[in-house]
DNA sequence: CGTTCTATTTATAAGAC
DNA sequence: TGTCTTATAAATAGAAC
């Protein structure tokens, strides 16, 4: 018997998923070029495969290519945002549309061009690692807030400052050294 | 005549294109689909196209799963990744390796949940966005700290502070008011 | 194992409505 | 202009090497 009528659901044989996957794996690619180049739209796959070498594969092979497409795809807002009054996150959000346009229309202007090479050492960092990097930043300011109270220094400073939460950030083990 | 042979170029033909481009989006998310659900493997697909309404397509349809695979894709490293000494960059470096372990043992620990009401707020933004925190921050530690330094406080700290580097970021325009 | 080979299913370019 | 139809190209599951 050949080619038997297709059941979409998980495969169990590992040996026919494996197959299959590959084959399709292929095939989605194809697909995104054809698409791609027919219609001339700018198309980015990514496929996680934990049990393969690579464990990441994207369409097209380029990674700049698929670093535009997702950065534009960060650039379109979410219709759901929430809002929060009173934190650096609504004050920013006052000026998101500007950003985003500036996003678009500074394309030729890389990421990496943008932030020329104070952004050299960030650009590698996912989302996660750089809220890290801003939960360090706010302990430093938390601890350097602190001081500067003490010494009654400017309150329009401190109180931009205290906007931040920075509350529930312990025991995260960043810096402890 | 019917179903021509396919010749893999642009169609210039507006009206065919778009015939085209919208059959084909269709076809390129349900293989997308067929692929992820027979062998159980994450994939997202993102089309961008300027001429519509939405502009941008995604698959799956969830901002969530495919934040997720992005975060993933990200957190794969570059071959070519440039080192840059005494930058808080190369010191978060060196724990690159065990944050991404956690990304991935966490998985179930959304990033929402990891980060608890602190992120509430940030969860929305995207690597942009949070760029833009990071330079606001750098500036308030950058002015913070010669307010500091003229105070004479703790240099440990100033001198941790100092490693960021804080020049070029003038002429952002935020927080001007 | 990995490759190649069909029988079929699936996708889809034009046409019809 | 948008659906529906249909002939044909393309993808691919399972078998055969």
């Amino acid at each position: 018997m050949e080619r038997a009528k297709l059941t979409m659901e998980f495969i169990t044989n590992e040996k026919a998923r494996d197959t299959t996957f590959q084959k399709r794996k292929k095939g989605l690619k194809k697909k995104a070029y054809e698409l791609s180049t027919l219609c001339d739209v700018p198309i980015c796959v990514i496929i996680y495969h934990c049990s393969s070498q690579s464990e990441l594969e994207i369409w097209p092979s380029n990674r700049e290519k698929v670093r535009k497409i997702i950065d534009r795809y960060n650039s379109v807002p979410k219709e759901n945002q929430q809002k929060r009054a009173h934190t650096l996150g609504d004050i920013l959000e006052g000026r998101k549309r500007k950003v985003e346009q500036d996003l678009f229309k500074q394309q030729k202007n890389s990421t990496a061009t943008k932030y020329s090479n104070w952004h050299a050492s960030f650009d590698s960092f996912d989302k996660d690692q750089l809220m890290k990097m801003l939960l360090i930043l706010d302990e430093r300011l938390k601890t350097v807030r602190t001081r500067i109270a003490s010494m009654k220094g400017s309150e329009d400073l401190t109180a931009l400052i205290s906007s931040f939460p920075s509350d529930n950030l312990q025991g995260l083990g960043l810096f402890q050294s």
